[in-house]
RNA sequence: GCGGCUGUAGUUCAGCGGCAGAACGCCUGACUGUGGCUCAGGAUGUCGUGGGUUCGAUCCCCACCAGCCGCCCCA
């Protein structure tokens, strides 16, 4: 066993039938994202350090503790070698792309969506993997492109609701919060600060730490304890801008209008630095500890921040991983889908005719498991019925006339069939 | 990164300081051109890995690895 290679730690093999059930989300999300006329966009899976740290943000636990990186071969000898990362998350390389392929100049918003693994060092648990994929969009441009409006925010949110009920997930929430403009949160940073300093020390020793290092942590504090505190502490909402607020206002009458339920959450603060204004989570009972199923928010300085030009943008990443466990607590296991037939030689001498017969039906567009000559006939039916729907039996008898023997499992009629007419019982 | 629980057949799990077990699944045959049901037979394996204690360890102890649950954080 000591010598056998296993999947890393926190990374797994996807096998079918689950596959089918991860090609079924995906399907789904890419016909949703049509809908709402977006386009796909594919990032490489590694970049340069630098992104992660100046978009994420140096102090976040992903930056700081959950990156895969490694030095770079250095070109040349007068060069340093270049540190590389495995994308912890994927909207930082669509703002690259972004800006380096100049898609700003193109007047219009840019909506894109992506899907594809991401990588966290983080310790594995159930719907948390060092592997995971993450379906993501984002609405991004510039201000004239109407990229600031509320209005984005609400048609994502929509999106999203849509995009759930859709793929059967019921029982999701919507949480909602405005954590206002890069300004009014560092202002509420030091509200809350102070606010915390004569209090902290009758709180959780979590809370303590949190008090002095990230007071909004503070706000996500679930020892029951500690609740009648954080009642008292001041809300964000309080802090905001009169800009950030009108926007919020705005956001949440538009989903009023489109009759997307959610739950304002003045709590919810997001860990990763370039979110402004709205932040989001769906989450789902069922999922545990990493009961979000996905999350997201404005990073209306992102672009400028990593150099590029003023373009305000919405985004949001969601957990394959989570929305597959999601659908397969309330599906349980989906029976196996079959083939059309199951082609069954008797002998070895028709195996070549089998195969012939097999590439004609794929050709119509059936699916079609091809037996083995060797095969004895009942170990062939015992095959060919955890299979497939049905048995074609090719003998000498069968090739001789003409008529295959086709024998269907659900109900146990067995029939000749001439050649030309096989397609179509099959199809039937 | 921290804490708790777990690791035995393909799977789900019993078990015990002294020859490794069940159920399901798998294979063979009864049935040399007919599956499901039945019956008869068969194979499951470095008991997670490495070390220690012991006459003897799958069992007790330690370390490591992996999984699950929680914390942290997040999708």
């Amino acid at each position: 066993m000591s010598q056998t290679l296993k999947a890393v730690r926190g990374t797994r093999d996807l096998l079918p039938p689950e596959t089918d059930l991860w090609n079924r989300i995906e399907a789904t999300a890419r016909q949703v994202f049509a809908r709402y006329n977006f386009g796909e966009i594919r990032t490489p899976i590694f970049e340069d350090t630098s992104l992660f740290a100046r978009s994420v943000g140096e102090e976040t636990d992903i930056v700081s503790k959950e990156m895969y990186s490694w030095e770079d071969r250095a070109r040349a000898q007068s060069e340093k070698a270049q540190s590389l990362t495995l994308r912890p998350e994927n909207t930082a390389g669509v703002v690259r792309a972004y800006i380096e392929h100049k898609l700003g100049e193109r007047g219009q918003l840019q909506k894109l969506y992506y899907i594809g693994p991401q990588f966290r060092r983080e310790r594995p648990q159930k719907g948390r993997y060092r592997q995971f994929w993450q379906i993501g969009a984002e609405v991004i441009g510039p201000p004239s492109s109407g990229s600031e409006s509320p209005l984005r925010d609400a048609e994502v949110l929509e999106m999203l609701a849509t995009l759930l009920d859709e793929l059967g997930i019921t029982g999701w929430t919507l949480e909602l919060n405005s954590i206002g403009s890069a300004a009014d949160r560092a202002h509420y940073n030091e509200t809350l600060r102070a606010a915390l300093a004569p209090l902290a020390p009758k709180m959780c020793t979590d809370c303590q730490r949190r008090a002095v290092t990230n007071p909004l942590r503070v706000l996500d504090c679930k020892v029951p304890e500690d609740q009648p505190v954080i009642a008292t502490l001041p809300v964000i909402a309080d802090s905001l801008s009169e800009d950030a607020k009108a926007h919020f206002a705005a956001v949440l009458a538009a989903l009023d209008a489109a009759q997307v339920p959610y739950k304002l959450n003045h709590r919810l603060v997001r860990g990763l630095d370039y979110y402004t204004r709205t932040t989001f989570e769906f989450t789902h009972g069922g999922l545990g500890a990493q009961n979000a199923l996905l999350g997201g928010g404005r990073y209306d300085g992102l672009s400028e921040a990593l150099g590029g030009p003023k373009a305000p943008g919405i985004g949001f990443a969601m957990g394959l991983d989570r929305l597959v466990l999601t659908l397969q607590a309330a599906a349980q296991s989906s029976p196996l889908e079959k083939a059309d037939a199951y082609i069954a030689p008797l002998g070895e001498n028709l195996n070549a005719a089998a195969l012939t017969l097999a590439r004609e039906l794929r050709r119509a567009g059936l699916r079609v498991e091809l037996g083995d000559g060797s095969f004895r006939l009942k170990k062939s039916f015992e095959f060919a019925e955890r299979a497939a729907r049905r048995i074609v039996i090719l003998g000498d008898d069968e090739l001789e006339s003409g008529n295959l023997t086709v024998k269907d499992f659900a109900s146990g009629v067995q029939t000749k069939v001439p050649r030309k007419e096989l397609v179509a019982r099959l199809r039937s």
